[in-house]
DNA sequence: TGACAATAATACCTATACGTATCATGTTTC
DNA sequence: GAAACATGATACGTATAGGTATTATTGTCA
């Protein structure tokens, strides 16, 4: 083991991972892990944790756009118009004509929306302290705050690397 | 703001989002943005990053079979037969039968996939380090070393909670 | 050894991510 | 104020996540 790591740091695992060090491998088994319990556990309320996320965002602000939710929910616009069709079909919510603008609608929960959210609500509040709980109590807000600074760093990486490659880009 | 925290925590980030501090849009942000900044970056190659990953374990562990890379990668029986079938389609990979156990093939990857993988490798090693250069240098460790304790915990909460619930479960 | 459970892979389904293109509507600019 | 441009939403295509069921094997145990 090199000298200027803490050594504690690697007590539980086991060495010969090389990869359980790399930024992505972690990322993906953190999220796809996290999404995962998720799902399974509120899967009898028929949502699934991305609709669950829909329901928080539009209980917190209630008649924002399309638009809005996507950039909350740092998502595609694509994905979005998909997600909400699915989800007012199911009768979670509602697209009202904006307005002011004719091209927007304006996203309201419905009774049942506001049900279901409240208790996936309670499964993932457990779910996340059950998660957090693995790190020393001191340290909790300290390893969420520097989270938040890399994934700020993630999106300022997307958002620097264009769809197409521009020709001055391609040039270099 | 509450007394209990280190204030310099917040101080590069707006105190009206609250969410700013929850586990999962934290790392929601952070793998769709890693995940999104590698696609572009080496969409160029014809390799998509879930790609490039299986490019990777193959060239650490030839002729493993299906499964084998299944537990690698953290992911799905069916996800992983898809992607494979997908790449052994674009040549970058084969699958050859397993000689002890005729329901498996061993994976072993061709020469075009090697030179993919040796070119994104350099764009994802670059990306990973200028993700990783916003935490203060001291901390990187310490951050890689929660973010597998915190992986390692949702993965665990995923095994923990059944696809289907048992009755017993069911009961509670 | 013969019934039966476990396992590797796949087929089929739905949900999501996201790239490109399109349409309708707003906004800006000369 | 008309043309150019920007923006909200959608249509369509491909890739991935993962649930259920099926098929072909393998392993186990009475």
């Amino acid at each position: 083991m090199s000298a200027n790591r803490p050594a504690t740091a690697f007590a539980l695992l086991p060495i010969d991972s090389p990869e359980r060090r790399r930024l992505p491998p972690l990322l993906r088994r953190a999220w796809y892990g996290l999404n995962q319990a998720l799902r399974r556990r509120i899967a009898h309320l028929g949502i699934t944790p991305d609709q669950f996320t829909v329901l928080r965002n539009l209980l917190e602000r209630e008649g924002i756009t399309q638009r809005e939710l996507t950039q909350l929910m740092t998502s595609d616009p694509n994905t979005i118009a998909s997600l909400l069709e699915r989800m007012e079909k199911a009768g979670l919510l509602r697209r009202e004509p904006h307005e002011k603008d004719r091209r927007a609608y304006r996203l309201n929960l419905r009774a049942a929306g506001k049900r279901k959210y409240e208790a996936a609500r309670e499964v993932a509040l457990t779910l996340q302290s059950e998660v957090l709980r693995v790190l020393p109590e001191g340290r909790r807000e300290e390893f969420l705050t520097h989270l938040a600074l890399v994934a700020e760093a993630c999106l300022a990486s997307a958002a620097a690397s264009p769809k197409k490659p521009t020709a001055k880009i391609r040039a270099l």
